[in-house]
DNA sequence: ATAAAAAGTTAGACTATTCTAACAAATAAA
DNA sequence: TTTATTTGTTAGAATAGTCTAACTTTTTAT
């Protein structure tokens, strides 16, 4: 079974798969905050254990089996950031952090019974999906908010890049998932977005937040 | 800050002093399933942090820092059990190994949470007390069931080294904290007990059973 | 197309935690 | 009280995960 750090790298190949279709040893070493040899070392350690496809000089990639044993810590974090959220009271920008170190722990029984008091939810409260307990993901096809047109009215299904600060943001303003957005009008020059929501609600977007936003029709 | 290993050695400690009076290398070694010059070599470790006294063949002993830092995990392990059977419906049997790991989550948000959620509770699903955020540890002076005479009737209210196996055993019997127990006559001979309770139970108990459960009057 | 820059790799070392083997001190038993 | 046994300690080594320095390969830019 992968120790605390495997999973960690595990995951963050994962997540780097998602958003880049190429993952570099670089890449990861920046997101786990170590150095390049470190990453490199544990890349080949994971290819030895038949969880990472590793080439020397070539783009890293996750096998099938690295791919469902990260989907199934993955899996652990959603539920848990869920479970936060729904039972316990937690804000969307608090749940990340304290996930983060939940999903580590080994007690199926304990997964499973946040997955059934939750009713088997299927997306975490940043509208990412949660990976089922086959380590299958299904990804909704969610368009971004920046490529709306003004007249347009769109729900906020999901965002990318939820870091803390990007949800108090969010908070601020008043947006929250399920939200109806209306594109009032878009800026050429910068493509900014004015957008209206709620009861009244006008608020102006810079590009690279409606970039972060997804939306269904 | 400990580490989860030097935090596993802090939490075995306190529970050893709680246990017998004296602490020593081996009795530590065992409980921890590490040889003894591990212990040894952790203990100077957490001598030297200035969390454990240590004098080269003496008994060990938590100074009062270590004593704090000890009582802070028991009181995120406890409060995690109860959290575990009181929300989230698992059986007092099966919450120590959840809660084995839990207790080393570094966020003080979430065991805040927890705490408010169950309304402070002062002990876990096993009667023994939780620490409060001082560390702070309040043994309710309870007696065991072996010491009782016959005739007397008596409530449940704790039990000491609540394994897996003992837990099960008395959930066979109907068992639980709280229940008023009246002694119907001893063994002289093996010191057995025959108690009975609720609506027509009766048992016998062993007297090692007997020694294992805390009452109050 | 070659030089400069960036990215990846190897080598070697450090820390935390663990072990076994060998030895020393304290305790129990004869 | 002297020996045997148990307990504690030291020494030395192994592993996982990390680092820096030095070197190689690939990519980028002139």
């Amino acid at each position: 079974m992968a120790s605390y750090t495997e999973e960690n790298y595990l995951k963050a190949l994962f997540n780097l798969a998602d958003e880049k279709g190429e993952i570099s040893v670089s890449e990861l070493s920046n997101i786990l905050q170590v150095s390049t040899p470190t990453a490199n070392s544990m890349v080949k350690n994971l290819h030895v254990q038949g969880l990472v496809h590793y080439e020397k000089y070539k783009p890293l990639s996750l096998t099938p089996k690295g791919k469902k044993e990260a989907a199934l810590i993955i899996r652990k974090h959603r539920l848990t950031e869920m479970y936060l959220v729904e039972k316990m009271g937690f804000g969307w920008e608090k749940v990340h952090e304290i996930a983060e170190q939940i999903e580590h722990i080994k007690s199926t029984a304990f997964f499973d019974r946040m997955d059934e008091l939750l009713e088997h939810p299927t997306i975490d409260p940043h509208g990412s999906p949660i990976p089922d307990k086959q380590g299958r993901v299904v990804w909704k096809s969610y368009q971004k908010l920046a490529d709306c047109k003004p007249g347009e009215t769109v729900k906020l299904a999901a965002i990318t890049n939820s870091s803390e600060e990007f949800l108090k943001f969010l908070n601020n303003k008043n947006l929250s998932l399920g939200l109806s957005i209306k594109v009032e009008s878009v800026e050429a020059f910068d493509g900014s977005m004015h957008i209206s929501y709620s009861k009244n609600q006008r608020q102006t977007l810079s590009a690279l937040v409606c970039e972060r936003l997804l939306i269904k029709v």
